[in-house]
DNA sequence: AGCATAAATAATAA
DNA sequence: TTATTATTTATGCT
């Protein structure tokens, strides 16, 4: 009568490229960080399990995350991001924030940031963007936060100018921004910081935007709050996390003001993985040479959604000046792409299949072509912070133009954080800093895009040239160097890959939906870009991406070029600065809508929520006993015959069998 | 870059009483085990973390995975399943597994364990079903496996007579079947054990059904592979998983054998959600006084469809004298449903958001009323072990005939293991056993169903009384100590949460939907049972189960009675075993395609959407790295290996080129 | 204040 | 292209 079962719970880690890792998760995870310089080379950083032990892989040896800091500082020194190497001291590594709000999330924290308060502390703090270094700075004073306890506060130092790459590490290392510099005099902007969209980003990601007039201009924030176990569905996992951070900083007003450094932070919590990266926009080149920094979005045209934008045209284009003075102190920043310290954090693969991790990879100043991502083919070299200058001249008009200088990768373009997977195969980049002649070929390619000049104005900030600096590699007009270049594609998977990132992120920011931002782009690209394609593009980028080195030959079979979608980021790009830039103006007219900007009608609305009767619920559950699955035939025959909209029945049962499925599925895990 | 991938691969052991066990397991997860004897009240046992070290709830002592055995071997000696009390050294408790392949899982183990080779494995082992406590010293083996480094081999100490409670239980602990006991001489089922079913059952979740032929009759085991990050979407969190394991035994061949017996064994991880439940339907009731046991699937009629079974009535009801000895056995058990022990097994609360913890709830013999879960209305006993005799003479014919004798728990008539939720507001129903007079209303009406004897034959086990034993309450016929029942509610509740999700897990286990089921039983129960109504019926009880007893009364409000949801139970149960049945025979007949024994036409609507594993889509995903376009060999190979129907393979390869090509031609759209 | 679930969104199997 | 699933959001009610 005996019956004996086994249970073997097994955990099984895949590791990307097929090679895979056990971990045992004690409480709850373990978890690998890694380092990515610039090549996929990963370099593994931490690995701790919940206790807080934390080892370097195949090392008994435990770091903590100070080290890590360290060791990071270390990696961007040699990069040449930094001017001297970092201290081994673990707060030295660790600058004060610069114009950026230091999240502070606590390990304990019971719950996300509620963005109003985020919106209160904004408030309070003003960013002003001092000059070049600003950026590193901020990336260290992030890198730093690392060993706090994972706590994100919101205030923030915000004295960038004071940061020098050597100056106020301690105080970020503590992890709270509030006690970094001193808050910068206020100046022209007298508008306090304020939410320019804030919701739930992705997952479990709640995100904020931040509009912080600074004398400069004005700086957008984005700030994201990742719970610790978010998505986990299991209780006691303690999960990780990624969040990105972007800081967008826009200069409005001051053409004589520091341009805006950019910030990229990673904050990895070692217990939990967490990712918080931040990322500036700023001083990049303008796309269209029109394009001038609005001064404080001049025109508080309540609702200027996208598509009025474009039939305007340039109505807000003034202060072109501005933009010089952006482009100048890019120039100066110190923290060159040169080695654009990508650093990767390898989370443990998520159940999705795609065997890739990602890592975040926070594209800085990773103007340099060396960048190890990038996939730099041909010999030119772009310095991504003086590019401004170089980028400005771009003119947005010439699409295809092979015209490469001052190329920034995808990432320092967006302003945006991006996680990028380790591509396994690709080997070679190494942190071949500065003037590393890659991989010209597609790389390089500066398609201006078919800009419509009307999308461009408005664009607040520095970042215009951005969208210009793109190396979009173009498979056509194949420009400069770029023959050679077959790294290209890994380089322009990872590009796409981060753009779609980055692009996500702005969209939900913004709280647009890829539909919405596939309709307002079909009218302001024209019907080239119809919704559709628009919505597919960024599905295909988001795809693509999920092809890193490895898969670069099927991609080319398949004809699914990395190029291709490059091609359609800049559009992308461009449109969403005019979003973004539109709702800043539309919050400084005091209309705050966020779908208001959108080309399309706030009809969108959500359905009234229907209430059945107790009547229609019966007769709705006895069908459902039946049939799960009602035919379209059955659905309409109930809809009917109860007088509600055939969605709504359908829908109705939609939700039914996900509800049983969750019952199921909880059952069975409670099992008992 | 990393991967990490997390499979969980449990086997559980049900043990026929109803006593589960969660088990802590080391490397990842953390488990808690509770053994619940009659009544709700549950008994921390365990709670360890990946280090290995446990320590009871609320204790800081440390146990180890023997201590936990010593302790569920008191516990169950207690509940007078042991003949003598367990030793306290670790190894003692721990007995060889019995008829059971061990599963040998290693923490670095590279991919999920192939089915394939799990059916290899499976062939090299073979289970004996010794006697009456084989199943108990299963059980601590299967604990003490605990302590090993989570490594499930598939090997597995066969000899299961050899196993007395106290002995080899060393050789278990190390974790490695292999190296268990002697290979018991495989009797006279010569098949090697095969699988009889797998795929995905569920989320993540992939299962495969291995029949292991053992002298005392097939042994049927189910094993789940959890991924551990199953259903996360960021990379580095790790997942819990619960994994349900099924054993199923049924006496094919050895009438004089000893009764299978069943076990029942829960596995649950504190870290990581895991579940494993198995459940054993052989033993109870037949319906239909002329059910036989089928020897070993006597047919080889290689597409045995239950409708065919329907239709072909009594073709394989020979052997009735086997029925007998399958009684007989029963009673000679020690291991009575005495103490129905429920292993209660605590899971931290998963994120969703119903507040109702789950307990899991083995009933295994759980033949005593005063099983503290059911509402024991009446003062009828139903002595479950020995009722095997009693319900023997249920009429199948009278539907609704008040007959009472020897009713089961619903658990205990499936063998099946459920998840009961705690019902906070029925408080009574202590383990009054026996002579309750508690509920006498709804509770007990003996509706021996509609069950059309056509479908009887087949079942191979002696569970056929099961059918009959049902405590159904039926609304009309209030038959004996129904009215005074109000606890009914609850314990209906649970009762029809257990079965559903038993149901659930046995149907998924063999790959098929519920309208499948429906259609299935459509044809062998007649109009009465008309697919939808199945279906709804099944709904209905997933339903029925997520209210727990704080629900009741909306319950009632939409008149989705747990009543009538009883009523279809052993209709349900039936079926199932059937299904089962002929899924063994046409496994033997060399048929063992899924779909083929479902009375259903492959005609009928569009098939459901199979989700795939996380492990699977890696897997998936690397071929379309290398070749998009497979050959059919090699999408064979991957159905095969990845446990999914070919054509479902074929279908995600078109699906997916087709995405890439869609990408693609959007991109290009884009720009150009 | 929370819960149950309708509605909405995104991904993807068929 | 369609239909379903999987998730998430947020409404309406207690």
């Amino acid at each position: 009568m005996a019956w004996v079962s086994v249970c073997l719970f097994t955990t099984l880690f895949f590791l990307h490229a097929f090679l895979t890792a056990a971990l045992h998760m004690s409480h709850i995870l373990h978890f690998r960080l890694k380092l990515q310089a610039h090549s996929r080379k990963t370099i593994p950083v931490y690995d701790c399990d919940r206790d807080g032990e934390c080892s370097p892989p195949g090392s008994p040896q435990h770091m903590t995350a100070s080290h890590l800091n360290d060791r990071l500082a270390g990696g961007l020194f040699s990069a040449g991001l930094l001017d001297r190497p970092p201290s081994s001291e673990h707060a030295k590594a660790a600058a004060a924030a610069a114009a950026v709000a230091q999240a502070h999330l606590n390990g304990t924290m019971q719950g996300m940031l509620n963005l109003q308060k985020l919106q209160n502390l904004a408030t309070i703090q003003h960013a002003s963007m001092p000059s070049s270094l600003s950026g590193l700075q901020g990336l260290a004073a992030g890198l730093s936060s690392l060993n706090s306890p994972l706590n994100l506060s919101v205030g923030a130092g915000a004295g960038n100018a004071a940061m020098t790459p050597g100056g106020g590490s301690a105080a970020n290392a503590g992890g709270s921004a509030s006690d970094g510099g001193a808050p910068p005099p206020i100046p022209s902007a007298q508008l306090p910081q304020l939410i320019l969209a804030s919701g739930q980003l992705m997952q479990g990601i709640q995100g904020a935007q931040l509009l912080i007039p600074t004398s400069q201009g004005i700086a957008t924030q984005t700030i994201l709050t990742i719970p610790v176990s978010q998505q986990v569905h299991s209780n006691e996992q303690l999960v990780q996390h990624l969040a990105a951070l972007t800081n967008g900083t826009s200069n409005l007003n001051g053409p004589v003001a520091p341009p805006p450094a950019m910030l990229n932070r990673h904050l990895l919590s070692n217990g939990v993985q967490q990712l918080l990266s931040a990322v500036q926009p700023n001083m990049f080149g303008a796309t269209s040479p029109h394009q001038s920094m609005p001064h404080a979005p001049v025109t508080p045209s309540a609702s200027v959604s996208p598509r009025r934008m474009a039939s305007a045209s340039p109505p807000h284009s003034h202060h072109a000046a501005t933009s010089r003075s952006l482009h100048s102190s890019p120039k100066a920043s110190p923290p060159r792409a040169t080695a654009s310290s990508h650093h990767q954090y390898e989370k443990m693969p998520t159940t999705t299949a795609t065997a890739t991790s990602q890592s975040p990879h926070s594209p800085l100043y990773s103007a340099s072509p060396s960048n190890g991502h990038v996939g730099s083919c041909g010999s030119q070299q772009m310095a991504s912070v003086s590019q401004n200058q170089t980028s400005m001249h771009h003119s947005s008009t010439s699409r295809h133009s092979p015209i490469p200088p001052a190329m920034n990768r995808l990432s320092s373009q967006n302003g945006e954080i991006t996680i990028t997977k380790s591509h396994g195969p690709s080997p070679s980049h190494s942190s071949s800093t500065g003037s590393g002649s890659n991989h010209p070929s597609s790389q390089h390619n500066v398609p201006p895009m078919k800009l419509s000049p009307s999308s461009m104005h408005l664009s607040p900030t520095g970042t215009d040239n951005s969208t210009t600096d793109f190396l979009a590699d173009s498979p056509n007009e194949p420009t400069i160097n770029q023959a050679t270049c077959n790294v290209v594609d890994g380089i322009d998977l990872d590009e796409i890959k981060e753009f779609a990132k980055a692009f996500k992120l702005r969209r939900l920011s913004l709280g647009l939906t890829q539909t919405q931002v596939g309709q307002a782009l079909s009218v302001t690209e024209g019907p080239a870009y119809s919704q559709s394609a628009i919505c597919s593009a960024l599905a295909a980028q988001m795809y693509a991406a999920q092809f890193s080195t490895q898969q670069q030959a099927m991609f080319e079979k398949l004809d699914i070029t990395p190029k291709s979608a490059q091609k359609i980021k800049p559009v992308l790009e461009r449109w969403m600065k005019e979003a973004e830039e539109s709702h800043w103006n539309r919050y400084k007219s005091g209309q705050n809508h966020l779908t208001d900007f959108i080309g399309v009608e706030p009809s969108k609305k959500r359905k009234r929520r229907t209430s059945f009767t107790p009547q229609a619920l019966e007769l709705l559950n006895a069908h459902f006993e039946r049939n799960t699955h009602p035919s379209g035939t059955e659905i309409t025959g109930l809809a009917h015959q109860l007088g509600y909209e055939r969605e709504v029945i359908r829908i109705w049962f939609c939700n039914k069998r996900q509800a049983l499925k969750n019952t199921v599925r909880m059952m069975s895990k409670g099992i008992v």
